[in-house]
RNA sequence: UCCUCAGUAGCUCAAUCGGCAGAGCGGAUGGCUGUUAACCAUUAGGUUGGGGGUUCAAGUCCCUCCUGAGGAGCCA
């Protein structure tokens, strides 16, 4: 490259003080007078702008200040120190060529815009402030987790796409087919034949990569996976989305507790880790999107986190001086509304909830011996609301054969995952990390469509 | 899927009881010797989300559909 970083130059402005550069970027705006004018040109390689001022001794003068906002530049010129308030320093041009003309009905204008008209432009608003910052804090957050996990000796593992089994039995999928939807191929009893289907069997997006992941964690001790995941719900919510990513570790010999520990060193490791790599950009959430959030993040990380059962959470919630919607009740899954109180008003930290009722949580879950709780855990946090859900997973074979009949599953689809527990079983626990929820988190942003560069949603897949 | 709210110029929003559809920003044109979402002047820009209805008259009231947002459920 012939040319230098805005990133380097607020880096290295010392050294690069007085010399000859050259940039490239887009005018984010232009301001003009008679005889000179400024272009503020950002390149990506840093949240903050470059000045760059040129007057009419440059020959194309009225040219360049005709250029509309969001023009790719090649800009020449001395880094000198800036005369005006505002910033340090500033790029004096000696020469403005236009690379890529942008044209006059360019939607992004020198104000501030809607969340909702910039996700209609989803491929436009990265060249906005707050989503530039969003979407280099989720690539520093992918960065921090797969950090966090290979210097623990954790091995990354890639869980199929297409899967031929539901994981939990519960969540809508996306079928993969390639069946004529006008004229599938019909069996002896009118149903749809699928062994005539691609894979010769019915086919689903994945919902979790959880169950394949528990084979490697048998193998390797430590593993994770981290990608995309995909439900059907018909969910219109701030927090979810049609296709999403996600985190899951799975340790062996581990109990819940060790899980958790896992979990609030990860999210603890996480944040110090944007905190440290992007501050300008939490400096900018924290001034524009929820000036609470530094505070509230490193509070995070010096806290310790709350541990509450269900059963003491319940409790809890029927003491609190608190009128709720849905009145809390053993046996019930706790309501959003319970969630939010336990976590923002009672403990106003992250809290892990530990030990549903078997009932409401999923068959692989391992039974306590109290034969009426599983060892589950979630952790909520303040706004966000569950960011984490995980588990010990049941590692005897005739309890998880039970469990499986008892939910009315077919003991046939599990057996592979059955003889996990046949050769040379151990007890193993994870959980799952919702990406974006992370990614929430870490930004304040309160829309899960606007931490995800094209997002799919119900009725919604434009891009 | 259910409940609530909203949809007016490219964007952000006004429009009183049903009575001539407006402003700021952005665009165009001109002015301005250091701007910081620059400033000043002029100017263009509208099938008020689609369809139907009530009325002398509908952006405004009614029906319906579409789209978006917030909340709930489901979950991560």
């Amino acid at each position: 490259m012939g040319w230098t970083a805005v990133r380097k130059i607020f880096a290295e402005a010392g050294q690069l003080l007085n010399q000859e550069l050259e940039v490239r970027g887009w005018i984010r705006t232009q301001r003009e007078s008679k005889n000179f004018a400024f272009i503020e040109l950002n390149d990506g390689s840093c949240f903050k702008n470059l000045q760059v001022v040129y007057s009419d001794k440059l020959a194309n003068f009225a040219t360049v200040a005709k250029f509309p906002l969001g023009t790719s530049l090649k800009v020449t010129g001395t880094l000198v120190p800036s005369p005006a308030a505002g910033q340090p320093f500033e790029l004096k041009a000696e020469a403005i060529e236009a690379i890529g003309l942008s044209a006059l009905d360019y939607p992004l204008q020198k104000k501030r815009h809607s969340f909702e008209f910039l996700r209609t432009i989803p491929h436009l608003r990265p060249r906005t402030n707050t989503f530039m910052a969003v979407f280099r804090v989720r690539s520093l957050l992918a960065y921090a987790l797969h950090t966090f996990f290979h210097e623990r000796g954790f091995v990354y593992v890639h869980t199929p796409i297409i899967t031929a089994s539901d994981a939990e039995g519960a969540g809508q999928m996306f079928r993969v087919t390639t069946l004529d939807p006008k004229s599938p191929p019909l069996d002896e009893r009118g149903a749809i034949d699928f062994s005539q289907d691609f894979f010769g069997r019915e086919t689903n997006l994945t919902v979790s990569g959880q169950l394949n992941v528990e084979g490697f964690c048998l193998a390797f001790n430590k593993v994770y996976t981290f990608g995309p995941t995909f439900r059907a719900e018909n969910s219109n919510t701030q927090r979810h989305a049609s296709e999403f990513w996600m985190i899951e570790p799975e340790i062996a010999f581990a109990d819940l507790g060790d899980n958790m520990e896992l979990a609030e060193d990860m999210l603890k490791f996480v944040i110090r880790f944007v905190l440290e790599h992007a501050p300008q950009e939490m400096e900018f959430f924290n001034r524009f999107i929820d000036t609470s959030l530094l505070q509230r993040l490193q509070h995070v990380v010096e806290a310790k986190f709350e541990h509450v059962t269900y059963t003491r959470a319940v409790e809890l919630l029927q003491q609190a001086d608190m009128k709720f919607n849905f009145p809390p009740e053993w046996g019930k899954d706790l309501q959003t509304e319970h969630e939010r109180y336990l976590s923002e008003t009672i403990f106003q930290k992250p809290v892990f909830v530990t030990d549903y009722p078997k009932e409401i949580k999923a068959f692989y879950m391992r039974l306590n011996d109290d034969n009426r709780t599983v060892a589950a855990m979630d952790l909520l946090v303040p706004d966000v609301g569950e960011i984490i859900g995980g588990s010990q997973r049941e590692e005897r074979h005739d309890v998880l054969k039970k469990r499986i009949m008892e939910m009315g599953l077919k003991v046939e689809d599990y057996e592979w995952y059955l003889n996990l527990r046949k050769f040379g079983g151990a007890p193993h626990a994870g959980f799952g990390l919702g990406f974006e929820r992370a990614v929430m988190y870490l930004t304040g942003m309160e829309n899960i469509r606007d931490v995800i560069p094209y997002p799919r949603t119900p009725k919604s897949a434009e891009f």
